[in-house]
DNA sequence: CTGCAATCCAAACACACGTTCGAATTCGTC
DNA sequence: GACGAATTCGAACGTGTGTTTGGATTGCAG
């Protein structure tokens, strides 16, 4: 009697062709769960947001999650792929944009810059990107056993980075282009609320107002003189 | 009678014994949960570890924690305590150092080197400091409020490099002397296990052997080029 | 309106968690 | 050896958790 339902509907991860936001009455609920999981999670991490606090939070009925998504951490994996494919899609554009407009070969920094730039696009303070953002950082250090293996197998859209520095760089062995690849990723994972109000802390507050463009523009300084040195 | 000291705990973590002579005895069950309760903090995250999962791989009973630190957090906060004293003074210790061989105003280099070799130096994999290195590395992000309040008010420690570094880099304006401070911070912060391996998927093999001595450089390098370009 | 499936809802379930308690045991000191 | 304090121990408590359940409500076709 029980089993009939069905309650087994995030099993196929295929995220491909959905038409997610515009119709409001069928998935409204469960875009509000979303939504609303998405934020918790990124300001409050995830063991410290409950089953509870979300469904509040969407003002939905608590047996929301496990109906619409299976289960908490099917939720989780859920809102971690939607916004990793968007993220990798943003920068594969990017870097194929840069290939484009170099005849397939585009210097250091242009490369660099499409791999910082669009998670620090997204860190517009006035756009509600930044809560993705911060979701995508918690996710590489507390996220699902699921989720991690994603990040730590998964490392197919990093391959045309690194392949396209190998490229641009072949003054350097490959072993050094891969820690400075390296090395400039940790520039963007550092990018924590908690960081900068450190940081904000430490310079007095002279850090505290910042373009979103200049940060970009400093961050891909800093990785590119790490590559040309 | 019936029933052994520590019949159970047939798998795993064993906490190698340590010097049963010359520790106190008084303090021998406290070291021994200190010490398992790094480790398991280090490897599985601060959530996802319980009170019985430390005082089993302990060998000790279940209420010795709250016996001898009061709490779980309380623990949590005595270790990140202990290690982030212990780090601050090593790169306390190595700044002086700098400051003495160059009267008082020693190059970047020299400055960047004594803020991003001391956890490095930490992370030899034959060392036991390798568990304390990923544990900070985690109170990061996944710390208890206390342990992120200490992290984002307390930048005493930190000064002294800003201002080191502002005095060797006159040409350079002090808000963009900190943001390079934060992102040099950020290579040391994603030294992660997780990250390491990702690098070794990517790479196909080419970063998993690495000499520590080695991996200072390559650190110091970039960062100290992202501060002279 | 009727029938039926999808959705929502309040309530409960089963379990793991950190903590507490009182008795048993060990340890240092006389 | 004997006493008092420190420590260890097994067991339980109270709470918060993710999940399940079965019935109410809704939406939509016939």
């Amino acid at each position: 009697m029980t089993e009939g339902r069905l309650a087994d509907a995030p099993g196929g991860d295929e995220v491909g062709d959905l038409a997610p936001m515009d119709e409001a009455d069928a998935a409204a609920t469960r875009n509000l769960v979303f939504i609303a999981a998405e934020r918790l999670f990124a300001l409050h991490g995830f063991q410290g947001v409950s089953v509870r606090d979300i469904t509040a939070a969407a003002g939905v009925n608590l047996a929301s999650i496990n109906y619409h998504f299976g289960s908490k951490d099917a939720l989780l994996f859920d809102i971690f792929n939607r916004r990793t494919t968007e993220l990798n899609r943003l920068r594969a554009r990017m870097l194929h944009e840069a290939n484009s407009a170099h005849a397939g070969k585009p210097p250091v920094r242009d490369i660099l810059h499409a791999l910082i730039a669009p998670p620090v696009l997204w860190m517009d303070p006035k756009g509600e990107r930044l809560i993705s953002v911060q979701f995508l950082i918690r996710a590489r250090s507390e996220g699902t056993d699921q989720m991690r293996d994603v990040l730590r197998t998964d490392v197919s859209h990093l391959r045309r980075f690194s392949e396209a520095l190998l490229a641009a760089c072949p003054h350097l062995a490959p072993e050094e282009v891969y820690w400075r690849l390296h090395f400039s990723l940790g520039l963007v994972h550092n990018n924590r609320f908690a960081e900068f109000d450190r940081l904000s802390t430490l310079s007095e507050g002279l850090t505290r107002e910042y373009e979103i463009e200049h940060l970009i523009t400093r961050m891909v300084d800093f990785a590119e003189a790490g590559f040309t040195r």
